[in-house]
Order: C-alpha cells, then structure tokens, then sequence
DNA sequence: TTGATTGCAAACGGTTTGCATGGGA
DNA sequence: TCCCATGCAAACCGTTTGCAATCAA
C-alpha cells in the first residue's frame, strides 16, 4: 500500500458518480503530482482482480464503480453521469425457455434524464 | 448507392452476429478490394442515422445491428459473439416511485455462455 | 460545374505495455 | 539482495477527420 495506492482507493471509493480513469488520474495528481497513468490504471486493475469494485464500460470509456453488490445503472443523456440503481427496484422476469443459451448474469442501462437535467431542460450535451 | 454501399448494407443486413466495424471492413474488401475504413464508417453512421440499424458499444467496440425493433442482448463470455433476445422474453418490472430520473429506454445485457461454449466448456476467450 | 462519394493517411483519445528507476523488506 | 510499485514514453487499437481525386448528374 503506497500513497499513491491509498489515494486512488480513496477517491473511488467516496465517489458517487462512477469516476471514469481520467477523473481519478486529475484527482490523485491533486495530492499526489507526478502519478501516472500506468500507476492509476495498474491499482485499479488490482482492485477489480480482487473484487473490489467494478468496471463499467460506457461509450468506450471504463468508468470504476465502488459498489459491487449487484445492482444496475442509470445514465443521464444530458450530463452524462452515471448512477447505481439498487436490485431490488428492477424486477426482471427472463424466459429461458425459449433461449438455449445459459444466462450467468444479468445488466440493465436505464438511459433517461436526471433531476438536475430535467428541470434545466437538457436534452444533450456533449460528455467533453 | 454505390457498389461499397450495397456491400455493406447486404452484409450487416444479413449477419446475425453483429459485427464490428472491422469484421464489415474486412468482408466488403472480399468483394470490393481497396473500400477505406472512411467509407465504411460513413455508410453505418448514414444507416444509423436514417435508422436503419443500430449501434451497440460492447467493451468499447462498436458492434451493428441491422434489428432495430426494441430488443435486448446476449453476449457470450467464451467467444464474444452477440445475439439478439427479443423484448418478448424480457418483462422487465422497474419501480420508478423511488427514483427522481426519467427513464426513457432500458437496455437489458444478457452474459453467459452461447450453446457452442457450454458445450465445448469455453469458459473465456480472449475476443481477438 | 456542382455536389456527393471515395481512398488515403494522419490525427485522435483512451488504454496498455516496456523499461529503467527507486524504495521497502 | 530481491521484489514490486512507480514514472515515463511509446505503442496500441478502434474511431474520426482532412483532403485531394473521382464520379454522376
């Protein structure tokens, strides 16, 4: 465990907007100039390997998750965040009767607005 | 309509397996030696546009999907293939009453192992 | 002649890798 | 001493863009 190490678990862990690689390298460099991109993208593989949070890939950019209890996610298409969306509120029923393939696992996107976006009347904006 | 065009269209249109923008590259050029990525990039982005098929961002390639009824979709974790699961098989029940976002479309991802894979014990190929 | 389509090559952005350095056990 | 985390830079891969040549109307 390095500073740098520590700094990384840190700010992932306390985010709450799914922080894609980029955010978490601005925000480390903030405490800790000069860690690079292999250290940042290096720990973060570690902690997925060993279960520690989940990566999201969204539009071909990896965004890191702190919570790894199942659940599903919410992207807002006007800011572009993303947020979790506890099981127990999306109720799935998936016949597999029909299906010859085995299901292992289960992801549902909601694409929607947030409250934000939705009282400022966003429709889309550019994630830049 | 040109002679690419054409090439590209028939290909997506008649694949079940939602290919990449390289597996179309890679086709057409069986048929039309020398077609640019530019070209093939063009074509799918005018039929996305026109709404002739979708894109689907899977770990950050785009895959195209010449079905563009509401549907959902099963990814393979021993070969990487990607089918289509239709919406009927799907009853997706999804509690909005805690929730301040506006949903406006729900993607369900299905992984797991394809009939091939279970069969053959594929458990994870790399989908080079 | 005009506009659209094409091929090429370079640029782009996010991610990964190779390698030399340096600190801790 | 050995191992492993680090920083740097280059490579990588899929995608996008700029531009000149070409074709059809």
């Amino acid at each position: 465990m390095t500073p740098q190490r520590i700094a990384i678990v840190e700010y992932v862990a306390n985010s709450l907007h799914h922080p894609t690689a980029e955010d978490i390298c601005i925000h480390v460099n903030e405490r800790f100039p000069m860690t690079s991109r292999a250290t940042v993208y290096n720990t973060l593989h570690l902690l997925r390997d060993y279960g520690l949070l989940q990566e999201i890939n969204e539009a071909g950019v990896i965004r890191f998750d702190p919570n790894i209890r199942d659940h599903h996610h919410f992207i807002c298409t006007g800011c572009g965040s993303v947020r979790d969306i506890p099981q127990e509120l999306v109720n799935i029923v998936f016949s597999t009767e029909a299906t010859d393939f085995q299901a292992d696992d289960i992801e549902v996107v909601v694409r929607g607005r947030c409250v934000v976006c939705k009282s400022l009347g966003n429709v889309f904006v550019a994630t830049s």
